[in-house]
DNA sequence: GTCCATGCAAACGATTTGCATGCGT
DNA sequence: ACGCATGCAAATCGTTTGCATGGAC
């Protein structure tokens, strides 16, 4: 799996345990809040405080190894930085899963006038076990 | 332009001059955040409160009046209800254009297994007067 | 050894709450 | 007239900051 040292490194961050701890929390759980981190990282090293998991989310976003997840209502929460994608988020059980971009989607989406850095799709509705119950 | 007065009472709220209040801002910005909506609305109603305006954008919310656009790291915008749309921010004037969701691109989000009820689609790049500059 | 990262506690800012009064119905 | 809405101030919660110490390089 993913080498969390080999990440921070090529983005110029020191290796610290705690930067390590936190991406592994991210990346376990695919999409998190900071308060989830926090828990996480907490039964690995008690002693991390919430502060330097604030310090280093905002670091990690600026130097583009995570990304924010703006949540409706909620609290952000964070992934590992990949391709851009669509979240399917289901209101019943709180599931997130991806799902890619495909070219025929990009075209669809593509506007004239407008030339597109990034995008952030979310789609709220039910996952298929949601549905059956 | 919109009856704020019967908007609500079709949503079983009361009209309060300070509820239409708060809906004009909102219409006359298209997106505006919960500053600028108390900004705005002083200069109408100077004894208007803050604490009486977020507890309108929950009260709205629920009722389906007005819908939260999340923000990328800033505050969450809100904005009228109506129908689903894409929202296109430009990175360097700020500005949010609307954009439709046509049949084509409704039938390329289309995803087997998950039943989507609504879509929050944020695409950030450069409008066309900041790609000139 | 140097410089940056951490952890604590204090500071700050945004949002929420309780309660007495006012207003829409 | 009734019951909900408002506005103030206080309380609360999330997030940020400053600074002394520790750790990565």
């Amino acid at each position: 799996m993913t080498n969390y040292i080999d990440l921070l490194k090529n983005s110029n961050l020191k290796a610290t345990i705690q930067r390590t701890s936190i991406l592994q929390a991210i990346d376990q759980a695919g999409h998190i809040n900071i308060d989830e981190i926090y828990d996480h990282v907490k039964e690995l090293y008690p002693t991390l405080s919430l502060a330097t998991i604030y310090k280093n989310i905002i670091l990690m976003q600026q130097n583009g190894v995570i990304i924010e997840v703006p949540m409706n209502g909620e609290k952000s929460k964070y992934e590992l930085k990949k391709e851009d994608h669509i979240h399917l988020i289901c209101q019943s059980c709180g599931t997130i899963q991806d799902s890619k971009i495909t070219p025929n989607r990009q075209k669809a989406l593509k506007i004239e006038n407008f030339q597109i850095k990034y995008s952030q799709i979310n789609l709220y509705g039910l996952c298929l076990s949601c549905q059956q119950s």
